[in-house]
DNA sequence: ATATATGTGGATATCGTTATCCAGATATCC
DNA sequence: GGATATCTGGATAACGATATCCACATATAT
């Protein structure tokens, strides 16, 4: 359902909202996210391209969100990858279904919708401040304080 | 978002619920769908091995559908050609997120669960079966009789 | 200026999806 | 049984997604 892709640029972009004000490069990023460098480097092109993130070359270089986390939602990421076409007009190209999309394209539609509104609502932020006992990237356990008492 | 394949099926198998008691030709259902006749008959071989479609050769042979277009759900026709992989473990496999998904991956397999949850509880009799102008596949505007009047 | 670090863009490889085609199997009709 | 209709399964092809690699451009530090 998800491309392989869109979790790496989901994965990636996380990452940088994780590290905001520090330039990360693409190995490290690589590194912390499990992302293939290589292919990590194109999918950073990508959202360099699209004004998602901005790159420096040289010592002490490497890729910075262009806007704060708070401004920036899963959606952005998800469309410079993977476009989510919604259906707007017949597939079948039917005369009659033009101005009004039958059952079966409306219903498939608004899944699309569903899944736009769903992460147009959620910003890097959000996915990087949820309280959780998980950490994004993080593969050590949160300990939170004052949880238990002897 | 949707793979082609799944469209098709979906194309398909509606078109089989318009035609409940008549078996149809993986010819008569390619031009009634607009699908490329060869990858149709792909498409219908692999509901047919799901269980979701029956097929009889010879004269007068074709396609049906096993059960009746109330108890077939949209999801069961597209788990068929493009399964919904939900998330249930980290992608990145950390020790840490065995059991509780991060923020990231949760909020993702909740769009899955939607989805999911929206096509399980469509079926083919209420596409078919919804009052609307555009009848699912058929190029003919529907006249609702009563509607206007001079 | 030179050495080093780092992103950029192009060429290429692999694989799954989409698609076509055809020989073979099987059912119906006469 | 023969003619016809129809599905089945295999071979093959085109294409995009995924992935790798490398020469080149460009920035920093000394």
């Amino acid at each position: 359902m998800f491309s392989q892709t869109t979790e790496y640029a989901l994965r990636a972009t996380v990452w940088l909202a994780q590290n905001t004000g520090t330039p990360q490069t693409t190995q490290q990023i690589a590194e912390a996210t499990k992302v293939p460098l290589g292919y990590l480097a194109k999918v950073l092109q990508a959202l360099g391209r699209a004004g998602v993130v901005r790159s420096a070359r040289g010592l002490h270089g490497g890729f910075e969100l262009v806007k704060a986390p708070e401004m920036v939602s899963i959606l952005e990421i998800i469309v410079v990858v993977e476009p989510i076409r919604r259906i707007l007009s017949c597939p079948l190209d039917l005369n009659a279904h033009r101005l009004k999309l039958c059952p079966l394209h409306k219903k498939m539609d608004q899944a699309l919708a569903m899944i736009e509104e769903t992460f147009s609502s959620t910003t890097l932020a959000d996915i990087v401040n949820t309280p959780s006992s998980s950490k994004p990237l993080c593969d050590v356990m949160q300990v939170r304080l004052g949880g238990a008492r002897a």
